[in-house]
DNA sequence: ATGCGTCTGTCGGGTTGGCGACATACGTTT
DNA sequence: AAACGTATGTCGCCAACCCGACAGACGCAT
């Protein structure tokens, strides 16, 4: 009774599926199963999931707000390589054998996830071996994250800070759910691997063109469209990515035009 | 007899092992049932073996010279992301169900490997769901891979022209196995996300330096300390990356301190 | 109200690198 | 040897950004 298996019929609670697109994409038998070994946390702003050097102890699956996942420099500074929200989740490394291979990212709580899924590395390893379906739809994101940060990679090296700041915004507000979300430009700043005072700059161009509005580490997104005309195509690529990678099974979808 | 067990000392037939590193990582019997899938073909300079949009048909395994994993922007800009020597493979992305999350890469070939391994992507995939090892030693690739490529997102964020040249120079002196190579200063100012103009003026500095000498597309690697020197962290950082991918499996190993 | 910490705006100086336009040099072909 | 294609060297101009410094401006705590 505690785990009768639901039928497939079950339409009384559709609210058993994930608010993270990832386990929401997974069968409902394999979701029911895994569900136990998530525990939902509580992550605070700026927290650290996870190290450099160090391997994984949880992954986590974020429903709200979004994660970053940085690496840091020799110099200190510490530079995006990308985002992490309710479609994936953090801790991919964890996959391999156990701290097969040493990491060098960090990832840090952007927009505090009231709820986010935390899931214990070994739980998770043994899930992988031996349930396809995880499996598979891990490796489907990992793919689709790797395209993600290759993306960025180019991006870094061919767009400028104005673009890339759109960007972020947009990722950020898919992602926060919200058009209005705490952030402070010193802090973006890093996240670009800019300044301070060209982040201030150049968001302040942004809300001169009507694009955003902001006061003291809280910014408005105002115009949801001008802002993706003044990002470059990197966000639509990695959007269409990562939904690609979360989306219905049946191959390439048919609304191709 | 045709397989009997290799005993450990074995050093009648040592060539038996894979130039290709991720393989001759591999068992012994696992390369030796891999192997007839595997195709010796040779690549020429420039060829194009991955394009954008379009599911892999084979992956390959270089023995010398080496891939350019690049991603393509609107503007027709080519951006080296990563760089696959016979440390690895190209074709990761062939891993998951066919053709899952397209992808946004293009991978061209570097220094011409005469011999290269190719396989169909229908053998790989199939192999990895058979093989545990050789899926573990793809696994383990593929975060180190990844690894690579995030410390490129940082670098291109962080470091000027000048560091990324050494740095890309050092990755194929590594691989090209030779002092002088073919080697264009238009076409790694492409890789590089910068202009010939600017590559010229920062080769000149390094030719100044003592560390490099080239003429009409022909470079030597003089002084490689000096380029070590000249290049940033993030060659390091990816080299034991890669190193740690195809490193004998006892954990991180002793040699610590 | 006062004071303090944090966040934002701005300025000047300096460097890097993009872009266009040429001017050479080297090598191969004819 | 002449001619052509390709690779490299160089200039000038300009835009993007970094860096340090400093000046408001707002919010919170006492």
């Amino acid at each position: 009774m505690t785990k009768s298996r639901t039928p497939s019929s079950a339409r009384s609670r559709p609210s058993s599926k994930s608010r993270n697109l990832l386990l929401a994409a997974l069968p409902q038998d394999e979701y029911d199963r895994l569900r136990p070994m998530l525990e939902i946390v509580s992550l605070k702003a700026r927290q650290v999931l996870h190290s450099p050097g160090e391997s994984p102890k949880y992954v986590y699956f974020p429903r709200r707000g979004f994660l970053s996942s940085t690496i840091v420099m020799e110099n200190g500074a510490m530079v995006e390589v990308a985002t992490i929200g309710r479609e994936g989740m953090a801790g991919l490394t964890a996959k391999g054998p156990a701290g097969a291979v040493s990491t060098n990212t960090l990832v840090v709580v952007q927009g505090e996830s009231e709820g986010c899924y935390q899931m214990e590395a070994a739980d998770f390893r043994r899930e992988m071996d031996e349930c396809d379906a995880f499996m598979e739809q891990v490796t489907r994101y990992g793919e689709a994250f790797l395209g993600v940060v290759m993306q960025s990679t180019g991006c870094n090296a061919a767009h400028g800070v104005e673009h890339r700041l759109a960007k972020w915004l947009l990722m950020a507000h898919d992602r926060m759910e919200a058009t209005e979300f705490p952030l402070t430009q010193e802090f973006v700043a890093m996240m670009l691997g800019a300044t301070r005072q060209t982040v201030t700059v150049v968001a302040g161009e942004l809300q001169k063109k009507g694009l955003i509005t902001y006061q003291r580490g809280k910014i408005r997104i105002v115009d949801r469209k001008g802002l993706e005309a003044a990002s470059c195509e990197c966000y639509k690529v990695s959007v269409n990515l990562l939904r690609a990678a979360v989306a219905k099974r049946p191959g390439p979808r048919a609304r191709t035009k």
